[in-house]
RNA sequence: UGGGAUGUAGCCAAGUGGUAAGGCAACGGGUUUUGGCUCCGUCAUUCGAAGGUUCGAACCCUUCCAUCCCAGCCA
């Protein structure tokens, strides 16, 4: 059985010509880089950045940006940064930067050395900033917060100027090296750009460049006690890192006048911003706060917990970064605001998997079988391919004895039309070894089925039909004597309805947490998934993709549902009924 | 009511003046020792709407409509 857990390189599964024929035509993003290398532009260099800032962990929406910001830089051979946004100390954490290595490389991207943090510039960016007070384009403001607000105006009105603005070089020099020598409380004054108190743009409206925080930061401790902000820390980093193109998501258009504005005013190398749509997933939530209060509240078990769309979440279930990496590809790029269905994410899922994963046997929902005419004490070996298209995957034996266990779904004493399945007087092919044909049903007072007496063909062995007799149905089975019980986590999605993000007046998404999204099982599995280690991902035959968990102990394997398979005899039956 | 961005099928998404790619979903069928995979077929006379320019418009022009983003000392 392969581990399968080495994740290819990032772009070797979406560069493959074949794929390229499938998809015409550059996304926007890569059309205008190749016109920016055509015109010679940033001397023909392609240098991207990801830029989380580690305030909690990498999800779906990040791999979006992750294949693109790798993905670009490696097929024009440029390179792509690891850039830790971290200039808001109460907010992050090192636990999160290092989750986020891990996520990223895990998705496969490769940034070698280059690991940075906005941390990293504040000295630069304090020196900035005084160069910035110095040319008249800067001023410290005593205005409190609220007062900043009622200043800025409408979406509608103008703003009003700062009875501040106007203090001469030298005291703002003064005062902004006093900010930084910690004699103010947090709050009580700020560094404010002078540009436009009138600007339709409410960005350009003399935005806040620092704010003094009395807080210790993950990188820097107890050396600052004011902060830069976002839009004057983004642009510089990019600048400093000789970054060409700086790709965001769609919400920075307005911010990118003031991207640019910054950079014009120091005179720096300027890099390009361009914004791209984010991603949304049906039936889930990706947004920072609500994944965090998922998980602060308890309505998961972790940022890990399968049934979360994060990464490491994503990860525990079992999908394979390549399903998601062809997800980011099939989706694709534009700057529509859209909402991708699950069914997409679940087919890439699958398609890999059904590739890649090895197939064994196991019973979820057991009822027992006895094989009235098979030897009492005889144990048979079947050789079974742990992939029946791929030969390279190998295969395994299995034990068949005379008490079998099969999926309690694959038996109905008052079968519906077109049931292929065993159901009393029926034949069935159990996979990989015999026909059988169901003799009798035992039931408990109550009517449950206990146990199926069944006879066995001995012509059959193999499940080759010795007379050339149509059997219509084959099931899945394990040995009673033989299977190892696992617990079994089947997951469901995490809500309930499409969209959780636009709910009613008065509710929340956490009333719309699907009730079913975790069942656990006690099933029972064929022996050689002893060898099974966490991280392991398998085909259960007939029912899903299963990824074995960490959880899992010596004597007690866990697996989680990754995926089911596809299943057109329920939608059939579902039609009937 | 200001500014910005965006409207192509149920969901993504190509298309950039020459007569609507592709994928997902859905539906019908073949094949099948997984009701899986796979294969074949169906699925936009029309591109947010209305006018206009043109031999010809999803693409150009005008007006309108809808959706999203911005009033953090968050990113």
């Amino acid at each position: 059985m392969s581990s399968n857990t080495a994740p290819d390189a990032l772009p070797n599964d979406t560069a493959t010509p074949a794929r390229e024929a499938a998809r015409p035509g550059l996304d926007f993003i890569r059309a205008r880089i190749r016109e920016d290398n055509a015109s010679g532009r940033f001397g023909g260099q392609v240098h991207t950045r990801f830029p989380p800032e580690p305030n909690g962990y990498l999800h779906l929406g990040h791999a979006k940006s992750i294949c693109l910001n790798f993905g670009v830089a490696r097929e024009f051979s440029g390179l792509c940064n690891l850039r830790f946004d971290d200039t808001n100390p109460v907010k992050e954490e090192s636990e999160y930067v290092e989750s986020i290595r891990e996520d990223v490389r895990w998705l496969g991207g490769e940034w070698q050395n280059r690991e940075f943090y906005a941390s990293d510039y504040f000295e630069k960016l304090y020196q900035y900033a005084e160069q910035l007070i110095r040319m008249g384009k800067a001023y410290v403001d005593d205005l409190t917060a609220d007062e900043i607000r009622e200043y800025r105006g409408t979406l509608t009105q103008a703003g009003r100027e700062s009875p501040y603005r106007n203090r001469s070089v030298e005291e703002n020099l003064d005062l902004f090296r006093r900010m930084r020598a910690g004699e103010f409380p947090d709050g009580a004054r700020v560094l404010r750009a002078k540009i436009d108190m009138a600007s339709p743009n409410l960005v350009m409206r003399d935005p806040t460049l620092y704010r003094i925080r009395h807080a210790e930061h993950h990188r820097t401790g107890n050396a600052w006690c004011i902060y830069p902000m976002y839009d004057y820390t983004h642009c510089l980093s990019d600048s400093l890192e000789g970054i060409t193109h700086s790709l965001c998501t769609l919400e920075f258009v307005n911010n990118r006048e003031l991207y640019d504005w910054v950079l014009n005013a120091l005179g720096l190398y300027h890099p390009q911003q361009i914004e791209f749509a984010r991603l949304n997933l049906t039936y889930t939530v990706l947004s920072k706060r609500k994944l965090i209060q998922l998980v602060r509240e308890g309505h998961v078990t972790g940022w890990d917990d399968p049934r979360m769309p994060t990464l490491s979440g994503l990860r525990r279930r079992g999908v394979p970064p390549e399903a998601l990496r062809e997800f980011c590809a099939r989706v694709g790029l534009a700057r529509v605001n859209s909402t991708v269905e699950y069914s997409m994410l679940e087919f890439c899922i699958r398609e890999y998997l059904n590739a890649h994963a090895p197939r064994v046997m196991a019973v979820l929902d057991p009822i027992k079988v006895v094989i009235e005419n098979y030897p009492e004490h005889q144990v048979e070996e079947f050789e079974m391919p742990y992939h029946p298209e791929d030969a390279s995957h190998g295969s395994r034996k299995a034990p068949f004895s005379r008490e079998l266990y099969i999926e309690r779904d694959d038996f109905r004493l008052e079968p519906p039309k077109k049931f292929h399945r065993l159901s009393p007087g029926a034949e069935v092919r159990l996979r990989y070894a015999y026909f059988i044909t169901c003799r009798e049903a035992v039931l408990d007072e109550a009517g449950n089925v206990l146990e199926l007496r069944c006879v066995y063909d001995p012509q059959s062995r193999g499940g080759q039909s010795p007379d050339g007799r149509k059997v219509k149905g084959t099931i899945h089975w394990v040995s009673a004597a033989h299977a190892i019980p696992a617990e079994v986590r089947l997951y469901d999605q995490l809500f309930a309805v499409e969209n959780p993000n636009a709910v009613p007046e008065g509710k929340t998404f956490l009333d719309y947490l699907n009730p079913d999204s975790l069942r656990v099982v006690q099933g029972l599995l064929e022996p050689a998934l002893a060898e099974s280690k966490p991280g392991d991902r398998v085909q259960f035959e007939r029912l899903g993709y299963f990824c074995k968990d960490k959880d899992s102990t010596p004597g007690r394997p866990v697996f989680n549902r990754t995926a089911t398979l596809r299943d057109t005899w329920a939608k059939l039956e579902k039609k009937g009924a």
